[in-house]
DNA sequence: GAAATAAATTGAAAAAAACTATCAATGTTG
DNA sequence: CAACATTGATAGTTTTTTTCAATTTATTTC
């Protein structure tokens, strides 16, 4: 079996014809490039070189060899790069993970300036339910995830990024939209839509309704929050809306009003989680830190952790 | 620099993700294999694989060199093949150079039972001058000529391989068309046609028309044996055409006669010429046999040699 | 908490690759 | 034509790399 560094001495010899200028070239003495070719040449059980006393010719065979040796040696050159790009910060592939209520409304406020000051950066987002989340950390199909907290699961390291209020939603129609303020007894007997299992949101709303007597609504569950404010426009029900989403998509046109809600602030914490093995914990605090800044830029009122 | 040893390593562990089980199925020790991957992820500056304690994953980096590692241990695979395909006799490709005056006449037959035989045998033809092909055998455009002797030039083996017959010919209606068998002194004055310079037997029909006082015509040379029986056709003058061409080529529909010289036979030797330092002698001899076999066959009156 | 498993580490041995020195064969030149 | 230069091959040694057996560390399982 030929060695790649046999192979670059064939197609440096092929490319000057002259033993002693390829080994210099190289930067290996004349005989180590005659032996090793002619020990490649043993194992091939062929002849590459053709060695007149006047000239080096390469063989029909040997030919083809080069041909292919170069490709591999431009391969080997692109491992190398690939390696130079993923090893600084926030370079190559980093695949993000995240639910469709966050990815959407967080992401476009922050890839422009991610991708201005880390170039080579290539992030794969794929949005998933919550609850498949961790496990597919785990499996290494993302590297690192941006959820709502709590994320339980072995060998995951946490970080809390931002805290997002929860609004209450409604039809401009709706009685409660002339109050301004939505107190917890104003929602007792409301009919509360709210997203499919596996969201995290669908279980904090659950978790809300049972609180101030609410009614879940078992009959419809949203698979996104778009089609979520479309139900509660229509006036099937209210809703819970995460403050990203509602910055973002509610506007005049939307047919929904939102409040906050009086008292104990509604709200859930999104944080970052990776594998406690990743090396990379440092590339993802990094990300973080222009998470911050997108929310600190565009959601002034949210707090940061 | 990743060796090919070490991304072979690289693969399989990815393909099993257990260091054991990669390392029995490589062939080695499990410490080899640890070492060896570590000593890689060293050299690119670089994780590749996350060692977790219950598993074992590829980071994205690490996916990208397995599939570019997995593209050149393919190619290596190649190589050996490539190696296979040449090592047996007429195996991968020859290069064989020749004069037109032979190529399309002799090749058609030789081919068929050459290819059945040897399938594995990529048989690179390319047709030039005479004059140029010593030259190019030896700066190795060419491995083996099959060309008209002599030929001349250092560090060459030269083969005769048959003798072909060389022939008189001349339009239907030429006055010459009615003698069977065409003396010598018919030949006297008469207008000849022939090749371009450069041609062997162009030189070779030279020297007849000054043996027996005929006249070259200098204002025109045929680039092919085609274009020079076509003007014979049309009466410009008689020109002498070889066997292998005539037995092909000539017919009733070609509007040419042939005959024959009476007295001393004219004729000439077609041999093979190749580098003294090939390697691949024998099967230039396998090749010859193969000349030989197919002019018995379809020209038994030619001498073989 | 002992046994089992999995990968890392250590230190020695084996294998491979590289070097220096030298040779034989050619080619060049005064 | 003889002295010299050049080219690639060969021999012997040294250095580097690779590999292995044995052991250690960490974790999981029973």
């Amino acid at each position: 079996m030929p060695s790649l560094r046999q192979l670059e001495y064939l197609t440096e010899l092929a490319r000057q014809r002259h033993f002693r200028r390829a080994a210099e070239t190289l930067g290996v003495s004349q005989p180590t490039l005659s032996t090793q070719l002619k020990s490649m040449e043993d194992r091939l059980g062929l002849e590459l070189i053709e060695r007149n006393r006047t000239s080096v010719l390469i063989t029909p065979a040997g030919q083809k060899v080069v041909e292919i040796a170069t490709r591999m040696l431009r391969d080997r050159q692109e491992i190398f790069d690939v390696a130079k790009a993923a090893r600084r910060p926030l370079g190559g592939v980093l695949r993000l993970g995240l639910p469709s209520t966050i990815g959407p409304n967080l992401l476009p406020l922050l890839l422009p300036a991610l991708h201005k000051s880390h170039p080579g950066l290539v992030l794969h987002v794929r949005e998933d339910v919550p609850r498949n989340l961790p496990g597919a950390l785990a499996t290494g199909i993302h590297d690192v995830l941006l959820v709502p907290l709590p994320v339980n699961g072995p060998d995951q390291v946490t970080q809390p990024v931002f805290r997002e209020p929860l609004f209450v939603a409604m039809a401009e129609d709706h009685p409660l939209a002339a109050t301004r303020e939505i107190s917890r007894k104003d929602l007792k007997g409301q009919k509360v839509l709210t997203l499919e299992h596996g969201h995290q949101l669908q279980e904090q709303v659950a978790a809300i309704c049972e609180e101030v007597g609410a009614d879940l609504a078992f009959d419809f569950e949203g698979t996104s929050l778009d089609t979520l404010s479309q139900m509660v426009a229509m006036g099937t029900g209210i809703t819970f809306l995460p403050g990203l989403y509602v910055e973002r998509a509610t506007s005049a046109q939307s047919g929904i009003v939102v409040r906050s809600l009086s008292g104990r602030t509604l709200s859930r914490t999104i944080g970052a989680v990776w594998r406690e093995s990743s090396a990379r914990a440092d590339e993802y605090e990094l990300l973080i830190k222009f998470v911050r800044a997108a929310v600190a830029e565009n959601f002034p009122t949210f707090m940061l952790l």
